[in-house]
DNA sequence: ACACATATATGTAAATATCATATAGTAAAA
DNA sequence: TTTTACTATATGATATTTACATATATGTGT
């Protein structure tokens, strides 16, 4: 049920991946730690991710938890403290295989769209 | 939690895209009506996706719930009889406007690849 | 009579995403 | 000095999506 008009039909949008934002903090972690809210920052300037950073929080606690990065309060004399982010060895694995199974979908992608583009030149 | 080794990792496969098998469905339909097991004989073979056959007919009903698809039953001499969706306007307009969208996913899969393979050739 | 392929459907649980809200430190403006 | 804005982290509640199991029924071949 769409929220914001209260009509029948779903809001969301199409063409998400699921967790693709979990890549996208590594390869970003990968070139230099980093905390929460300058994720942010980056993931929407270079990745072109929007960003629900209540989502983006979770995600990093979960992705703690998986071992995948790790984390270290670090002192802010400038505003609160803030934790930082470090990549880990399953964590550069994981960014390995995530790699890998983005070239699938994007094959998924391009023999979707030959299709579209056939049925499109017909009709 | 992973079911087959009951392990603390998450087990689902990662790269998902959300739904799309929905507008693999409506590009079949757009060449042909079909029904449940035809499409998901057709999904595999045609549009790579593995298929959760249960998913798939709860798939089918909530789209003809939003109108993207009708049904009709179908008498079946050589079985049992079939429910067969044909694509509708509004399905059609999907069609297209998903299309666009994983245009989109596809170039932020592409954006992510790069960025990969630089910290790769550094690393 | 029984197994098997075809055919549609639902129950339940887990994972993920979305939106709202809570809390707190620092700096600058009013 | 109080209020506002920005920085910073986190959780509650709900909706959506996916995964896996199970139920039901028809027709064919052995």
């Amino acid at each position: 049920m769409c929220k914001t008009c209260g009509c029948s039909f779903r809001s969301r949008d199409f063409g998400n991946i699921e967790r693709f934002i979990e890549p996208c903090i590594l390869l970003l972690l990968s070139k230099s730690s980093s905390h929460g809210y300058g994720l942010m920052e980056d993931l929407e300037k270079h990745c072109g991710e929007k960003v629900d950073i209540g989502d983006l929080y979770r995600t990093l606690r979960r992705m703690e938890k998986d071992d995948w990065v790790k984390s270290d309060w670090e002192k802010n004399i400038a505003g609160p403290d803030r934790r930082t982010y470090t990549i880990t060895a399953d964590g550069k694995n994981f960014l390995m295989s995530a790699a890998s199974s983005l070239i699938r979908t994007d094959k998924l992608i391009h023999r979707f769209l030959e299709g579209y583009q056939k049925i499109k030149i017909i009709h």
